[in-house]
DNA sequence: CCCTTATTGATAAGTTTTTTCAATAATGAG
DNA sequence: CTCATTATTGAAAAAACTTATCAATAAGGG
């Protein structure tokens, strides 16, 4: 039994069928796969395993840690007016209010060891604080 | 006339009232705005202001480089299952093949500074890395 | 002050995600 | 190993979100 099977069971959720699947093609994937995507990868595969199921057992394994949400590139939705050279925000996670922080070069030593170890050529970044601002810290 | 009428204008774009409200509500609020709620918050001012042409003014402005789009905690479609203590990914922009990368430490250092200049307490992060895969460089 | 044409917004179509609920299957008990 | 309980599934439908269509409107040059 894998190791995130013990997991599942012993926080009292039962290993099934179609969790199965969902967890075996996110370990055969190399890339990010979206609920769609598992869906019809399931589908292409005569895996028992419905859209919604999909979505349950993506929040599921997400909650319990098992799997992580990334950022495809389109598609979210909060925005914010640019302010000039300046490209990353720190967010409360309280009321909401966000502000922009300067200061990217302090990633860049950072970049430049991630390229050495993985052989990728990086392009851009994301980068989003979470915390909570000033006002909110005292609630 | 503001500077940003002035970009759209020398791009070509026409200076509107739509367009003034999007950018107005989007200056005058701290927090990121998702199309609906900006949708709301001119409604709730009377602003000439359909939905679609929210979308739309958004998406202008993105294009142009006057408004940023983050990522608010919820609602986005990539996932990945997680190998233990690693929280970073580097996504391939061709193939869309992912690794994670280790060392979140070396953010400690600017995330103390971002605590320092702005007040609030950082409890999380964000960080993505886009760039091209070994296999994809060559292409 | 017109005329041209980009832009708007209502409606409708397309997607994505969530809810509902009867049928199914996983697990513990016997 | 079998049964009973109950979490889980999946189809269908509802809700939410985003994009396309197109006649009416208004921005801005002449």
């Amino acid at each position: 039994m894998q190791d995130w099977e013990e997991l599942l069971s012993q926080a009292g959720y039962r290993v099934t069928e179609p969790r199965r699947w969902v967890m075996r093609l996110l370990l055969e994937s190399t890339a990010p796969l979206s609920p769609q995507a598992l869906f019809e990868a399931g589908r292409a595969r005569q895996a028992r395993l419905g859209l919604v199921t999909v979505y349950r057992t993506l929040a599921l394994f997400e909650e319990l840690g098992l799997v992580h949400r990334v950022h495809l590139q389109e598609d979210c939705h909060g925005y914010l007016p640019t302010s000039p050279g300046h490209r990353h925000f720190l967010i409360c996670q309280h009321c909401g209010s966000a502000v922009e922080f300067p200061g990217s070069e302090d990633l860049e030593g950072l970049i430049a060891t991630i390229e050495a170890q993985t052989g990728y050529r990086v392009a851009g970044h994301l980068l989003q604080l979470l915390g909570l601002c000033p006002a909110c810290q005292g609630m």
